[in-house]
DNA sequence: CAAACCTAGTTGACACTTCATCGAACTACG
DNA sequence: CGTAGTTCGATGAAGTGTCAACTAGGTTTG
């Protein structure tokens, strides 16, 4: 049945193909603008971020792996190098003799605050600044949609 | 001078994260499969893509480079292990001493085309299915902006 | 021609991600 | 209780991507 196969039209494979590539760019141009300015990684931004949303800037290793959607080996694998470098701390858990928690650490607040700002900046100068509110919105819209039936039939 | 940051609305916030979300999932999910299926990366398939679509499945390393927007030296380490697993061959360059060829084998030839068409498949039902074509030229048009964009200033 | 410069590709070190597997600790159920 | 199954997190190996330094082959220029 190789008949079958719905090859992608032109207009389809140049949308494809441009979305695909945005990605890549913006991913690149961020994640270097923060490591150069901050000595950060994206990954290392989005822990720090979401540690500093959270009461006492603690969280067990299991919640904060749901919550960024990482696999659990990558986050256990990630909270070693970046306590390593003394932005965060492992602490035990007395409850569950298994769990963990992860603590942000005052150099990781110091960090984070530094490399806040300038992230959103880029943001907006390397995205925002050249997509209209509607193109936004219909981005969004699409987004989530995506992403919802993605999630969906993971089940 | 904190003051000046300009923080995203919730808007721009949401749409942003959403957008990324989308791409993270579904990058995930198209190299899995491919993974999967096809026991090819992402990086393979797009360079067996172009070699399958060039004269003779030969180019230069150099031009296989700017094709793909990579850098030299991912494309060196990547060519190497591709050559390893016998999808691609390395050929010196009788014009130009330092120069090299990236030519595809047989072998290579059969991946492509059996994890092609899975591949497309996947992309529409992950993806195209669930976007309109007025979306779809949205985002193109946009991510075209913005890739242009992202290019003009890199110089 | 030779020195200075540029270009093609390689290499090694390191960071990152996934996968498979593991041990320890909790939970449920008979 | 006790064991069967699950969950938490750690670990080692392999693939991937980036950066900086390097080799060697061209090119330019005085």
């Amino acid at each position: 049945m190789a008949e079958t196969v719905r090859w992608l039209t032109p207009e389809e494979q140049h949308a494809w193909r441009s979305f695909t590539r945005l990605h890549e760019r913006l991913g690149g141009r961020l994640s270097r603008l923060l490591q150069a300015e901050s000595n950060l990684s994206g990954p290392d931004f989005a822990v720090l971020v979401h540690l500093t949303d959270v009461p006492d800037g603690r969280q067990r290793y299991q919640e904060l792996t749901r919550a960024l959607d990482w696999e659990k080996s990558r986050m256990s694998h990630h909270i070693a190098r970046m306590a390593g470098r003394g932005l965060v701390v492992r602490e035990d858990c007395p409850e569950d003799g298994r769990g963990a928690f992860v603590v942000i650490t005052d150099a990781g607040r110091a960090a984070i605050e530094a490399a806040a700002p300038r992230h959103v900046e880029a943001v907006r100068e390397l995205f925002l600044d050249h997509v209209t509110p509607s193109e936004l919105r219909v981005l969004a819209q699409l987004s989530e949609r995506v992403v919802n039936k993605l999630d969906d039939d993971q089940r």
